[in-house]
DNA sequence: ATTAAAGTTTAGGTTTGCCTAAATAAATTT
DNA sequence: AAATTTATTTAGGCAAACCTAAACTTTAAT
């Protein structure tokens, strides 16, 4: 099928161009690629030979149709193998990355299927990032502040607003990371704070100005 | 560090050696590793170099000590992913070669110990081949007949002696795979058959043949 | 509108890992 | 012991993915 070196060009070439809209510099890519602008454009030359991009000389690149449904099968794959690091293997959200780029390249259909299911066909992965469908669809899931749900609503922590080393340790020590399940137990008017259920056991109660860093997708 | 190919090479180097003691022909080398004796005479002048390899010309190959460091950390982090692959990902024994030889050349010291932790610390794979420890040793481990155990001794399958669909279907049906725990509860000493409690929960009664077909090493 | 600067491509090279064909060494036959 | 067969290595090439230096486009500044 395809290359390690392609693999990762027609992902950065996504990143860079915001889901596959705009055009992207070769430039541009060899910085995030750490290569030379030359070796780019090597490279572009030959993945619009496999009509995988759009490339027009000195104008930028862009994906084909084609393109983009590869860069989402790639992503798809590594961010699955990051929520499998963080969550079986209880890597960190920060010591995930290298290695998941590595896995994102393993080729088996059955392979990823497997994992996903084994996993729970999660929809998010560490970083808060949505994670594309098998089908390669990415639905950005609405992201709701947890400050805003009402008594008995439930929410997957998607993202936090705030990456101190202090806050993070706190949630860590109540038990919240990307990916964990809350509910709303109770509304305590007097300040604004919460009790929130974490994991469907034990609660505790939010401060307003934690509930206002924390973001959550609906389960 | 070294290369996917390089690799290989050394896996099919200690494969062919028997465990690196006898010298391996380059033919040997390059029929398990599909391509031409041309081919396999550049590398081994390569892994020489790097002193990863004996090389005598027109006389075969060998291991150094560090070849066989290299090999064993190799078919270690191999028989790690087969176990993954099979006992949480629920592949079959024969549906893991091709997935486990890519990623046993995944590089993270950090992801083969959480990986080997997770799993348990298996000390054989899907096969029942033993898997090195983390210090590089491989120790055979002593494999008895399922038809040898005392009553309330205890055994880890890790060897089938019969590969027929239809054996291999029962075995699935009363729930052993390699690396099943299994405990004789009784003996019926009528027909010599055995009841075998299977992973610490249900037992069943097997027959003296299918006792002499099982083989299994200490828990 | 020129000129200068910045961005990009082309030309020519390197390394890795493979190939075929030819040369050479080792093992077998005769 | 010489000849033949088989095994292995060397020579010369190729594709992938990178590089530097030089040439060329586009954009920005004068
Ligand atoms: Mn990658
Ligand atoms: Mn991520
Ligand atoms: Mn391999
Ligand atoms: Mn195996």
């Amino acid at each position: 099928m395809h290359s390690t070196a392609e693999e990762n060009y027609i992902k950065a070439i996504y990143k860079l161009s915001g889901g596959g809209t705009n055009a992207v510099s070769t430039t541009g890519l060899s910085e995030t690629l750490q290569t030379k602008p030359a070796s780019v454009s090597d490279m572009l030359r030959k993945l619009s030979a496999k009509d995988l991009v759009h490339y027009v000389k000195y104008h930028g690149v862009q994906l084909t149709a084609e393109g983009q449904r590869v860069a989402l099968k790639i992503i798809r794959k590594h961010r699955l193998w990051e929520v499998f690091l963080v969550q079986k293997l209880h890597f960190t959200w920060d010591e995930v990355h290298e290695v998941a780029e590595q896995m994102e390249h393993v080729k088996s259909e059955l392979l990823i299927q497997r994992l996903d299911e084994f996993l729970g066909h999660p929809r998010i992965d560490p970083h808060g990032d949505p994670i594309p469908t098998e089908a390669g669809e990415l639905r950005e899931e609405e992201q709701r502040v947890l400050a805003s749900l009402a008594i008995e609503q439930k929410g997957v922590v998607c993202r936090v607003k705030d990456s101190q080393p202090a806050f993070l340790q706190y949630l860590n020590r109540v038990g919240i990371q990307i990916g964990t399940q809350l509910q709303v137990v109770d509304k305590i008017p007097y300040d604004n704070s919460l009790e929130i259920s974490i994991n469907k056991s034990k609660s505790v109660i939010l401060s307003s100005d934690v509930l206002e860093k924390i973001f959550v997708i609906n389960p």
